[in-house]
DNA sequence: AATGGGACGCTTTTT
DNA sequence: GCGTCCCATT
């Protein structure tokens, strides 16, 4: 024990030794946070004759949560560690599992991720006759979200609503949760949610769990939001012992719920806490740290802290600027040729980007320069519709009151039972309350409403899930029973005649999900289904992140959260993208998107580029983009600015400065910079932006952008008129016929000399003035 | 009930 | 630009 401590410095050490009671470590970016907790782990153990069962521990991730398993298991010479470690869904799960009978979730209920929540919101709103395309799923789902994690019922709701769209919305939660309860299924938010209910409403067992856990940890404290702080709250009760570690600077899912107040606050929801700050960084080098420190030192909301290196200063960052995207992802390939030349190994390249949608381009270059790449995280293997549909036959199986994976797929593959019949089973086993499959066993009941064939076929299908139910109740495993149902419903034939094309690719996904579940049955000892879904529920992704060696790795800079590589290409450093166009109208919402930006920074090691380029395709549209207002917070002395030939003036973005405020008068005073009167004035001028021009790529067309300067006036006051001589960056130049509409909505028709008549949308095609 | 064409929305990030 | 979903057609 005495050696790990000696290997740390005072502040680790000290955070590591604290006495019982809160304590908050504000661990700054590579400062050796996850060894502290580790350690602290080890040491309440060693020294403190705490037994490992009488340990909690949150993590924000699976991932984290098998790191920190492992590297206990280390320190302790390979000892097993039976604690409780996990995320908060994990954790939740695991007690209404043991516990939740208490009050009124039925055993064996369902976990429902983001897709089976839009599904069964659907069929609810159907249900009260609520258009969805005025209430799109998608929007309910994250209010409804945010008022679970309000600890907000649909009666409190519905008294709070105050307006027509209030009150819908709170409608529709109240379907959902009653159609929820009778699925016999939690959505991600119930887990905490019921959880939190559970030990607030049940002395017994709140005492229970409070008892037992003489010490709770959480990592990544940041992200943590109010109801999960409860859950914390309630564990804690008891003993009082809480250690938390994390870094306000890193905050980066506020639109989750996070909360950052619960770190900046922590002494206040815990009384007495004591302190402690890790500033000292082993990972960086030391212009790295300069760098991020003075970004985020333009954030206001935060401790403060100011991380620092005993190492060298390293190479300077590289900014670069190009042409487009394309030009960017062929840049990318440079640099990964030009590290592995220089000794790298192509695993120790990441490539960082802001949306998942960037990722695209960046793999077509990589994959025509055939450099073997991985994306993590995002393309969810479990997320493909042939692994879902199985996932489904799985789910109905586990669970026959699970209305959504039955609809699924009872009529997948084909079996001729279609909408009407699926509508009449539904509102029949409604009536009767009864689930599908009761309804369909009933004797002469569906015969009420179904036509006698198709009744036939239905009752084939519930039959068969039947059998399934059985091999499940005599203990097969669960590839056994996939395997089975595969063979039973033909599903191989019905991916060779659904889609010729794909069929081999997904032949190879069903595989792997045998595999997977193979996989499961041994790793777990004979897990039983139940056990599966709920991993696959909670797991994203089987820990993605294999072999480094030949591989580049990309992914969103919310995937990189917590590692380390030794070189990170940060792509997109476009204002619009990084800070996120839609995370610009506040102040809050600008500091994330910095904090964003200080994150994937702070991955790197050795070196860092900062790539931007000066238009993207956009919902398939070109767009102009100004390079992010972040690398104007860079000082010169740490940064090697490589931009495009500035010998032409910049020509401002049009299409985004003319209509990107919605239709809504543009501030004149502040010109072309009218969105961004808040932010820090640009240490580097804006005409040093330059394009390429004439660069010959096809779609560029030059002429778009002549005509010289640009004239606020001419700009803002009217925007379109007939009889108008326009540009466009791909049909060239043309006379307006007709005006449609306004601000987003607005369509502007025009006859190109050379390409004809167009309906044209200037919100997203840059539409120019010509005088 | 199956099929195919077309409209539409999506793109911020994920347990 | 692409996938999904809706609707009309058979």
């Amino acid at each position: 024990m005495n050696d790990l401590l000696d290997q740390m410095n005072d502040a680790q050490s000290s955070a590591v030794t604290a006495p019982d009671g809160p304590v908050l470590v504000v661990a700054g970016a590579g400062s050796g946070k996850t060894r502290v907790l580790t350690t602290r782990v080890a040491w309440l153990m060693a020294e403190k004759n705490v037994q490992a069962s009488e340990i909690l521990a949150f993590t924000f991730t699976n991932r984290a949560a098998k790191q920190m398993k492992e590297r206990v298991a280390a320190s302790l010479d390979g000892r097993a560690v039976p604690f409780w470690i996990g995320t908060f869904h994990a954790t939740g799960l695991k007690i209404l599992r043991t516990d939740g009978a208490h009050i009124g979730i039925q055993p064996g209920f369902s976990i429902f991720d983001t897709d089976d929540s839009k599904r069964l919101l659907k069929q609810v709103m159907a249900d009260l006759n609520i258009d969805p395309k005025q209430f799109t799923p998608n929007a309910t789902r994250s209010v409804i979200s945010k008022w679970k994690n309000d600890d907000l019922d649909p009666a409190k709701v519905k008294s709070l609503a105050r307006s027509f769209v209030d009150e819908k919305y709170a409608e529709i939660y109240e379907g959902y949760q009653t159609a929820l309860v009778k699925c016999n299924a939690l959505d991600f938010d119930d887990l905490i949610l019921r959880t939190v209910h559970l030990l607030e409403q049940v002395e017994s067992v709140r005492l229970k769990y409070a008892q037992k856990f003489r010490h709770v940890l959480v990592d990544e404290f940041q992200d943590t939001n109010p109801l999960q702080l409860v859950l914390v709250k309630l564990l804690t009760c008891v003993h009082g012992n809480l250690f938390v570690v994390g870094d306000d600077d890193q905050s980066i899912y506020s639109w989750r719920g996070a909360r950052i107040e619960n770190m900046l606050n922590f002494d206040e929801y815990f009384p007495g806490a004591v302190t402690f700050r890790l500033e000292q960084n082993y990972r960086s080098t030391g212009n790295i740290l300069k760098t991020a420190n003075e970004v985020i030192a333009h954030n206001k909301h935060r401790k403060g802290k100011n991380l620092w290196t005993s190492g060298e200063d390293g190479d300077l960052l590289c900014e670069e600027e190009f042409f487009d995207d394309e030009d960017e992802a062929a840049r990318v390939v440079d640099i990964i040729r030009a590290e592995t030349s220089a000794g790298m190994t192509r695993g120790d390249v990441t490539v960082l980007y802001r949306t998942n949608a960037q990722s695209r381009v960046l793999e077509d270059g990589l994959r025509r320069a055939s450099l073997p790449y991985q994306i993590v995280g995002s393309l969810h293997f479990y997320d493909r519709r042939e692994v879902r549909d199985l996932m489904a036959y799985l789910k109905l199986v586990a669970n026959p009151a699970d209305q959504v994976a039955i609809q699924r797929v009872i009529n997948v593959p084909k079996r001729k039972i279609g909408d009407t019949t699926v509508g009449r089973l539904v509102a029949l086993a409604g009536r009767e309350e009864l689930t599908l499959g009761e309804t369909a066993a009933r004797e002469g009941l569906l015969e009420q409403e179904i036509a006698p064939a198709a009744c036939k076929r239905v009752r084939a299908f519930f039959d068969m899930a039947v059998r399934w139910r059985i091999l499940m109740a005599d203990g097969e495993p669960v590839h056994e029973i996939l395997t089975r149902i595969m063979k039973d419903i033909g599903y191989q034939g019905h991916i060779e005649m659904d889609d010729p094309d794909t069929a081999g690719a997904r032949s190879e996904n069903l595989a792997e999900l045998i595999n997977a579940a193979a996989g499961f049955h041994e790793s777990s000892g004979g897990g039983t289904l139940d056990q599966f879904l709920e991993q696959v529920a909670l797991v994203s992704d089987p820990d993605t992140i294999v072999d480094g060696e030949g591989v580049v790795r990309l992914m969103t800079i919310h995937t990189a959260k917590g590692l380390e590589f030794p070189v990170v290409v940060i792509t997109g450093c476009e204002d619009d993208i990084l800070p996120h166009i839609n995370s610009t109208e506040d102040e809050a919402g600008l500091e994330e998107e910095r904090r964003l930006f200080y994150v994937a920074m702070t991955r790197a090691e050795k070196r860092v580029y900062l790539l931007h380029a000066a238009r993207r395709r956009r919902f398939g549209v070109w767009q102009e983009s100004l390079p992010s207002r972040f690398l104007a917070e860079i000082p010169d002395g740490l940064i090697e600015r490589r931009h495009l030939d500035s010998g032409t003036r910049i020509q401002a973005p049009v299409a985004r400065t003319l209509f990107g405020s919605a239709g809504g008068p543009v501030d004149r005073s502040q010109g072309s910079q009218g969105s961004r009167k808040n932010s820090v004035p640009r240490s580097v001028r804006p005409e040093e932006w330059g394009r390429r021009s004439g660069s010959g790529q096809p779609g560029s067309s030059p002429a778009a952008h002549q005509g010289g300067g640009w004239d606020d006036d001419v700009v803002q006051g009217a925007p379109f008129y007939e009889g108008q001589t326009v540009s466009h960056g791909i049909f060239g130049s043309g006379v307006v016929s007709r005006v449609e509409g306004m601000g987003d909505d607005m369509m502007v028709t025009v006859d190109f000399q050379e390409a004809g008549r167009k309906h044209i949308n200037p919100r997203f095609a840059p539409l120019v003035p010509v005088d």
